[in-house]
DNA sequence: AAAACTTCTGTGAACGTGCACAGTATGGCT
DNA sequence: AGCCATACTGTGCACGTTCACAGAAGTTTT
């Protein structure tokens, strides 16, 4: 009733463990009649290597670790990280990888992440929403290739990464309000400790130069709450907007929500735009014009990078992707 | 620069291998003293166990392979998954346990699973929207302890698992609406081939009996769009209706959909309910009556019922939780 | 004082694999 | 024929841990 060996299977096909293992790892020296035997031994005892045996002796362990650092709720239905585990889970099963999860949002939870890295569990490891400065960064300095999903603040030349063009993509959203002939247009950013934040309003100041002055600019956390109450900020501070920009979808169904609040029609008094062009952006009323991002080949991107690291690569480049306007009814 | 082993731990300690391992697994036959030279010399030497050392010896593996079955794209959207797995890592890690996450999409895929479940990679597997009749079951039959979050359809008795209660929920919105006073009430359900789809349905007709015949019960598959589409053949089929419960947030948003494009007003024409108390239940226009699982507590109880079975437990009863009734503004 | 526990410790074997190495055929070339 | 490369095969060892067992030291009971 024990799970075959690899010594049965050498017996079942009257060749010896060596064979066996060089069969199974490719090596080519094995005769076409020692490779039918086996692998018909294979099959008739159902034999399946024994991974804890086999990273004992080749010091790896088959398995990638990716490290949620949000401490957030709704962390997984952000279709971001629900393509990359998708993607991740696919790309890594073809090279006989397997994927576990871990959490990093308590100190207690950091502690367990750096224990298990290096500790040796894993052949690398995947960063998701990492904050600048987080702890885990320095631990994770040595130890197996790490790669991030999104830029990393601050580890920009250290961590790899493959992200969009949130700066590009902000460009193209206000472009596309100035040539609506828009005059004022505002922007509703994410938080300025994250790429995103950060780049989207870049992009932003990049077209409108001067124009962009402080009073048209509100800061949300994501958060649909978020967006409806910077909405209503801008709305107070500067009452003739006639557009904006605003980070995230769901922080611009938030607005949506300020804006009916206030009267304002969608978009013949107020022009919106969202980022991302997630599920929210169909389901709003009117649904969002907005900037998507191409998350399945960032996703993509990022693990090839992580592959190529493991692989024995010993330097990456960064990948960023371009965006795309996707026109709707709300601009 | 070689990792720290056991052997390192027990020199820098002055005790024997034994003695450390004892520590470290447990087990209370080691003196004061040595407990405490042990220690530190654990945290100088920043020593970790291997696991591939241990599994090899215990015949364990440390972690819990999560096995989503959905090819669908948005899978990790919903938030029943994302709780699920959020509960899981915590729950797990509580435990030393470790999750894997993998895909039973197709055969390629099935294959892969239980080529690493029968190959002994897993302690315990994590079964989510398994379908009824998948070749999966039988092949895991055999092997570690396998637990649901959401009952296996023709495996209930089976494979243990947690739910919320469907039936009394479908119960609750339809109550609801005769409470309301509506006469014509439909229904959108879910794919029949899941419990959701079934169980609601069931819930449906134990309220209204034979009043609930088929010209009144639409089809959906849980998408937005199929929402829609069954919103509109209720229409054409039943132009009197005023009042539907549909099995799922994001299929009553399509009905919106529709109900908007027929010009209805909701709930002023048509009652809507929907089920789940997701996010877009509160993003759509009106936001929805709806029906709250207690996904939560659900995760929670899953995983309590694998961790039992991990444990050597021998046999554990399914869990159902109740469900509750959410009210805002379609009803 | 001997016997019988209790508490604690060290040791050898085993888990299943990959790898380096030594060894055996086979065939082609000088 | 002899030599040498090529293609292939088998064997011993190491990886780092747990577990069973034997035994030492200390404490209680007889």
């Amino acid at each position: 009733m024990k799970r075959p060996t690899i010594h049965d299977v050498a017996a079942a096909a009257g060749v010896s463990r060596g064979t066996v293992s060089r069969l199974l790892n490719g090596d080519k020296y094995v005769s076409p009649k020692a490779r039918v035997a086996i692998e018909r031994a294979i099959s008739e005892t159902g034999y399946t290597v024994n991974r804890a045996a086999r990273s004992l002796v080749t010091q790896r362990t088959g398995s990638v670790v990716m490290v949620m650092s949000e401490p957030h709720e709704k962390l997984f239905e952000d279709p971001n990280y629900s393509t990359l585990i998708r993607v991740a889970i696919r790309m890594l099963a073809e090279h006989d990888l397997s994927l576990v999860m871990m959490m990093a949002g308590d100190e207690a939870d950091r502690e367990r992440v750096v224990r298990y890295v290096r500790g040796g569990h894993a052949d690398g490891v995947l960063l998701v929403s990492t904050h600048a400065g987080d702890p885990l960064l320095d631990a994770l300095q040595s130890g197996p290739p790490a790669v991030s999903c999104g830029a990393v603040i601050g580890r920009e030349t250290v961590i790899p990464y493959a992200t969009a063009d949130d700066r590009l993509g902000a460009r193209q959203m206000t472009e596309y309000f100035v040539g609506l002939g828009r005059r004022r247009i505002a922007m509703i950013t994410g938080p300025m400790d994250t790429p995103g934040g950060i780049q989207r309003l870049e992009g932003f100041t990049d077209v409108l130069g001067r124009r962009a002055t402080s009073k048209l600019i509100a800061h949300g956390d994501w958060t649909q709450a978020s967006g409806e109450r910077a909405m209503t900020e801008l709305l107070e501070r500067t009452p003739d907007i006639d557009a904006v920009f605003v980070a995230s979808d769901l922080m611009a169904a938030g607005a949506l929500a300020a804006l009916r609040a206030a009267g304002r029609r969608v978009p013949d008094d107020v022009a919106v735009g969202g980022f991302d062009d997630s599920s929210v952006a169909v389901s709003t009323h009117p649904p969002l014009t907005t900037i998507r991002q191409p998350l399945a080949e960032m996703a993509q991107a990022t693990m090839r990078l992580l592959l190529a690291l493991i692989d024995g690569a010993e330097h990456v480049e960064p990948v960023i992707l371009p965006t795309e306007l996707v026109i709707r009814e709300s601009a």
